[in-house]
DNA sequence: TAAAATAATAGACAGTGTTCATTTTTTTGG
DNA sequence: CCAAAAAAATGAACACTGTCTATTATTTTA
């Protein structure tokens, strides 16, 4: 059949990514079934194809919308922090994966082909993430340092990944440490008060 | 057939990690298939259900053997290091993860359902790792302050994670991050010299 | 050598991603 | 208003996957 009510191919495109959403978030990156998506909105596999092209192409979209999900959490806690917003940042960080412990997962547990390139909406996405807390790090450091900011943020970035992710997949669990927030945040604090002192 | 040979239980089990691991190796951890391990090694799909009951417990028992490998790694780097073994340290996990890059995301990659506890002889082979990291760790801090070593150790044991976990899967390459190996260290280096300042 | 234990097999089952010729629906133009 | 073109949706087919299990082959044991 052709078009079977008023949806036009991008209201599909978003039923479709809001289902693969919703199935992601609920069985978790290893039992994500395109099939099932298709199912549930009532459509057949072969549309998921049409529309996608391919598996990669169907998670990838997903995935950033979870960056832009993300990316409003943060927003959100940051515009009503109250003086301490880098443990706000570190929070926002850290609760968004606990809440959505599948969905924060599977950005990571999706790997394409090497030789396939990210798309540059899906990096644009992730941008948007990197540049909030950029700009959360410049205002934390004294003017003088403040051109550090952008170099400070991805690696404080990849510091508190390191401590979500050992939280959430039960390392931190296994070494007997249960607070990897506080964690993160120290180190973070760290690194903040030593580029602020100049090396 | 039974015993086709003088290959004891033990030794079938070798070889499939063997052949597993190097299935791994090439071609990672979303395309690893046990039956091609069977194949390979001239056994049927069967055999490996036999002796290993499921496939998380194949991967598990391959991803023990990479623990393995990389705490030898980490050992023989710092037997014959330089005067800078907190260099030695952070470059010994980057290496591994470099050099047998399949192999180290597979560690990470694999998650056993949540109802699933990890066997005892799989968390042993990581705390092998993260001890010899302590050690270091405390060997680094003057000692009236040896006693923070063990959770300071989790903590940039998770920094330096996620540094590295960044650096293969190309986020820090987006993001314009040329040497990700020296801004783990630099976070290292501070936060062991906030500890050694005493807070 | 016969019986018991062990080891290995491979077919069956229910899934998966992917492709594509076919069918259905909608849009368009006369 | 209706026929032709365009667009959308289908679902069977293919080659895989992990998993289970009845069957068969081999070895050990008594």
């Amino acid at each position: 059949m052709g078009r079977r009510s008023d949806h036009s191919r991008a209201e599909l495109e978003r039923m479709i990514i809001l289902e693969g959403h919703r199935q992601l978030a609920e069985v978790g990156f290893s039992r994500f079934s395109a099939r099932e998506v298709a199912k549930r909105i009532g459509y057949s596999i072969g549309t998921i194809y049409n529309v996608f092209g391919t598996h990669d192409r169907l998670v990838l979209a997903i995935n950033t919308r979870t960056f832009r999900l993300w990316a409003d959490h943060l927003r959100n806690r940051l515009a009503c922090a109250g003086g301490d917003r880098i443990r706000t940042l570190v929070d926002g960080y850290f609760s968004f994966a606990r809440e959505n412990p599948n969905l924060w997962m599977a950005i990571y547990d999706h790997r394409l082909p090497p030789d396939v390139p990210m798309p540059p909406e899906y990096d644009d996405e992730r941008r948007v993430l990197t540049e909030i807390v950029a700009r959360e790090i410049a205002a934390a450091l004294p003017a003088p340092r403040r051109e550090e900011a952008p170099r400070l943020a991805r690696s404080l970035i990849a510091t508190v990944h390191g401590h979500c992710t050992f939280a959430l997949n039960g390392s931190f669990a296994l070494m007997g440490e249960s607070e990897p927030l506080e964690l993160a945040l120290a180190r973070v604090r760290e690194s903040l008060a030593a580029a602020a002192a100049g090396k």
